[in-house]
DNA sequence: TATTGTTATACTCTATAACTATA
DNA sequence: TATAGTTATAGAGTATAACAATA
């Protein structure tokens, strides 16, 4: 495809696949973060809080797993500390590390959460069919994947 | 879906769409960025130039198309501008307005820039068969069209 | 010496408010 | 009074460097 008449530059661009991902992406965020605030919570602050439910020992591995900086992972547990959603202890196997364990009250605003963010993906998705979704999923999934560990790309995140 | 154990929190965040289609946008625009790389251009900065290319009218009709500040609209067109490739003229009809005018410099990196994004778009939906990528085109455009103009939603942007 | 968590600092991106010139 | 463009400033978000405690 190349431009034809300059009104035809803007459509072209807007038109594309890839810029319409991004767009996508862009939304699909904003709505996920709108659906959490109700919880005081963003994306990093849930991926943080479900790196610690996962049992990733230590700050470090959480922040290597999601591809937050280490620096950021200490602010984004300050907040869910301070919320009372986690609590952090020094690990007596190598006291350099902290154990990060999610309270009751994380566990509860986990499980609310996820509910949430049930709810955004039927908005999300729409009147898509069952098989449709499918598709779409395994077609995301495909790009993905073969994208990954791909120099120059920015790493797993939200 | 609900969380059945805590390891499972991770996979059920990482699995569901929503947060697929939010990275995918990411590594789409990180990889449109890499490609206008070489052109000293950024994906915002394409944004503007093509409206400029498509003859919008004023720097604040710009900025009203496509969602980006007036006040980010000024440091991208000087941007612009210091490189040749487009140029600011009163408008005589109304001189508190600028005339933004791309140069045969802007349309020859517009050209080019336009050929790298094809390229990128190729990589990006890789190995998708003809109908994968029609059928991901429409799924992808239905939920913008529903989802455009929906309250607390951000603007297209680049 | 190297690593973990932390703090301080700087940098990027963007929005808000105020200014000017025109209408 | 209102609008177009501009500038100055401030705010979020993030990364880099340096530090104390521990290995």
């Amino acid at each position: 495809m190349s431009i034809t008449s300059p009104a035809d530059a803007e459509a072209e661009l807007l038109g594309r696949t890839g810029f319409r991902l991004v767009e996508l992406g862009k939304v699909a965020l904003a709505m996920a973060d709108g659906a959490l605030e109700p919880y005081g919570l963003t994306g990093r602050h849930l991926r943080a809080l479900t790196l610690a439910a996962s049992g990733v020992p230590s700050q470090q591995g959480m922040a290597a797993r999601s591809g937050i900086d280490r620096t950021t992972m200490v602010a984004l547990l300050d907040d869910l500390e301070r919320r009372g959603f986690v609590r952090r202890r020094r690990d007596p196997a190598d006291r350099r590390r902290h154990l990060v364990e999610v309270t009751d009250e994380g566990k509860a605003v986990l499980h609310k959460a996820s509910h949430a963010l049930d709810r955004t993906e039927a908005e999300l998705l729409g009147e898509l069919s069952g098989s449709d979704r499918r598709h779409l999923g395994r077609m995301v999934e495909h790009m993905l994947g073969r994208l990954r560990d791909r120099p120059g790309l920015p790493p797993i995140d939200c």
